[in-house]
RNA sequence: GGUCGCGUAGCUCAGCUGGAUAGAGCAUCUGCCUUCUAAGCAGACGGUCACAGGUUCGAAUCCUGUCGCGAUCACCA
């Protein structure tokens, strides 16, 4: 089906027959705009092989293509480039192609399964900005390795044990005065990240005070009550305290329900959690065998240690002298664990920013050094940080964007939007709150899985997201327009819809268009699960409904003077439909039947 | 200071596995709603692709250096 293929074939032939005995790089294009015709060979590229002026080889194979292979109807040099046109039935032979195949672009199944953990929150505070970002990006890449034909198990580690829950428990025993979520009506994440910020206000004050008294800095840090009482909570915790277990089972559990309303507002989910309270003492028996089999190397004091000086990095603690666990320690048992745990699975996917690029690659070359096979298929999809005009999002200064306040916020501007355009009188009530839910969400994540994941998103609040040109909303609009036209089609044109008759059709430069660009997706599925990059199908999807906006404003679909024509258009716009709701899907963007 | 990432139009971003005259959206300005939804379409304006070298028939794209921004360099997670 793919042009590539057969003109790869026919120009081989051209070249045996032109330049016996020779054999040439075979480099294709999209044709640009400017110039006509539908797929470019860059002749350039084969100098190195062919002595002679680019445009009299172009001339030469362009002449044989169109002899030989009956879908070249033309062609033009221009410099090195050799401009092809493709015939309108090859065009309709691969619509007709695409109209046969299920679930059009995504791949077979390819036999690899990859875990993909992303989100792994503390469970001290609610969600903010910079989770949504992880969340939309674990999420999407998560959807996008599917559609690449792989299995995906998406998981998220909670880190729902350490200190900071231990501050937000000790200032809700001395501060809450019993209070719940029922109670005060607030979601649990909500309420214990108040308590979370109680102690801080507390704490600083302790050390204000302290520090009154003489002490330094340092010294009010260490010292202060507060801080001390949380310490000897979690050394409680760590004992198995019944009253403290208790209490942590409470107020996790709150932010558990608060979560879970978050995520389904988000729409994403977990196949399995994974709690650091259960991980956090994984580890110690890797560190011992790597000991054994010479990764690692203990000092003197007892610690031990990792070289990685001949990768151009440092030495690596992995275990304290005391024998307690670092972060590294959890993450190589965390790693080891649920690779057995999926026994199916060969790589992973880690979703974490990129101030942690470091640890990661360290990460990786342990894994690699102690012998996992997998170790090879270990990703860190790292990203950006969302940062504020201001600067970066700090909760202290309670610059924060916070995930429920955001998703509100949109929901609500989508709401004054479609209310102003007047468009929605035959909907129920329920129907326009899932609209503005659809739209608003739409354009949230749209604008964010846009950008290139890697890159640092600047979030304006002011400025709030975008409802037109580039956005979310701008491709729900065109989904809507197409089911709008496909409604009115099936009742009022059901017999034109009949007529099949197509191979003879001369096609419109729009329609051309518009089957090149669908034919397109399969290697855009391919290329976005290479490049874990949901950006990928956000642009394309762009490039899709631009050329069908094009296409709606300057061809008339429902006025087409032959039954054919209008059943192909109508197909064509039925398709065109079809992809952006799947590319749509690939970025957990819903798209609407009306808006 | 070492390491990693980024630097493209006034703003937000594509393009980066080397290919033709660097593309979109927003903003500003012109047109288009008696014909399928104007959250749209058609067009205008807007660029030393941070800077300097190098490789190449050809560089925004690859290499080197410089500058700017960010991250990181804990017996924290």
């Amino acid at each position: 089906m793919k042009a590539e293929h057969f003109l790869t074939q026919g120009v081989t032939q051209a070249i045996e027959n032109l330049y016996p005995g020779t054999v040439v790089p075979i480099e294709f294009q999209a044709t640009r705009k400017d110039f006509s015709g539908d797929i470019t060979l860059v002749v350039f590229a084969m100098l190195k092989v062919i002595k002679g002026r680019p445009e009299t080889i172009g001339d030469q194979i362009g002449a044989y293509l169109v002899a030989n292979l009956p879908e070249v109807t033309a062609y033009n040099v221009v410099k090195g480039f050799l401009n092809l046109s493709l015939s309108d039935a090859f065009y309709l032979s691969a619509f007709e192609q695409i109209l046969a195949t299920d679930e059009f672009g995504h791949a077979a199944p390819s036999g690899r399964a990859l875990m993909v953990e992303y989100s792994s929150p503390n469970t001290n505070k609610p969600l903010h900005l910079g989770h949504i970002r992880n969340n939309l990006l674990g999420y999407s890449v998560s959807e996008i390795l599917k559609a690449a034909g792989h299995k995906v198990y998406k998981t998220q580690i909670i880190n729902d044990r350490g200190i900071h829950i231990c501050k937000s428990m000790w200032a809700w025993q001395n501060y809450g005065n019993g209070e719940t979520p029922q109670s005060t009506g607030l979601k649990g994440d909500k309420l214990v990240g108040n308590y979370y910020v109680k102690f801080d206000q507390v704490y600083k004050a302790e050390q204000k005070e302290l520090m009154t008294q003489g002490m330094t800095q340092e010294e009010a840090e260490a010292q202060a009550p507060s801080i001390k009482a949380a310490q000897q909570m979690l050394r409680a915790w760590e004992q198995g305290d019944p009253g403290v277990v208790e209490l942590w089972k409470t107020m996790n559990q709150w932010v558990y329900d608060g979560f879970d309303q978050t995520y389904a507002q988000l729409g994403v989910d977990f196949d399995k959690n994974y709690f650091e309270s259960d991980t956090y003492l994984l580890g110690k028996k890797d560190i011992e065998q790597g000991l054994s089999s010479g990764v690692f190397y203990k000092k003197e004091d007892g610690s031990v240690w990792c070289d990685l000086t001949e990768q151009g990095l440092d030495q690596k603690l992995v275990l304290r002298s005391d024998g307690t666990s670092v972060y590294m320690t959890q993450d190589i048992g965390t790693a080891i664990q649920r690779m057995s745990d999926y026994p199916e699975a060969n790589g992973m996917i880690y979703t974490v920013g990129n101030e942690q690029d470091y640890h990661f690659k360290v990460l990786f070359i342990i894994l690699a050094r102690l012998g996992y096979s997998w170790a090879q298929n270990l990703y860190h999809l790292s990203y950006g940080m969302v940062d504020l005009p201001s600067g970066k999002m700090k909760s202290r200064e309670g610059t924060v964007v916070d995930a429920d306040d955001l998703i509100d916020q949109m929901q609500q501007t989508a709401k004054e939007i479609t209310e102003n355009l007047g468009k929605i009188e035959g909907l129920s009530k329920d129907q326009r709150s899932k609209l503005y839910k659809t739209i608003g969400l739409g354009a949230l994540k749209y604008y964010i899985l846009k950008v290139d994941p890697k890159k640092r998103i600047l979030f304006n609040p002011e400025e709030s997201v975008d409802f037109q040109g580039n956005t979310g909303p701008f491709i729900q609009y065109a989904y809507a327009r197409i089911q709008s036209i496909l409604r009115r089609a099936r009742s009022e044109y059901a017999e034109a819809l009949g007529n099949n008759q197509w191979t003879d059709l001369s096609l419109a430069d729009k329609e051309k268009s518009l089957v090149k660009t669908l034919m397109q997706y399969p290697d855009k599925i391919q290329e976005a699960a290479q490049a874990y990059s949901p950006a990928l199908i956000a642009n394309y999807t762009y490039d899709l409904v631009k050329e069908f906006n094009a296409f709606y404003q300057n061809v008339s679909i429902l006025g087409a003077s032959e039954d054919a024509v209008l059943s192909f258009r109508v197909s064509l716009a039925d398709k065109v439909g079809q992809v952006i709701q799947s590319s749509c899907r690939l970025l957990g963007i819903e798209v609407p039947d009306q808006m």
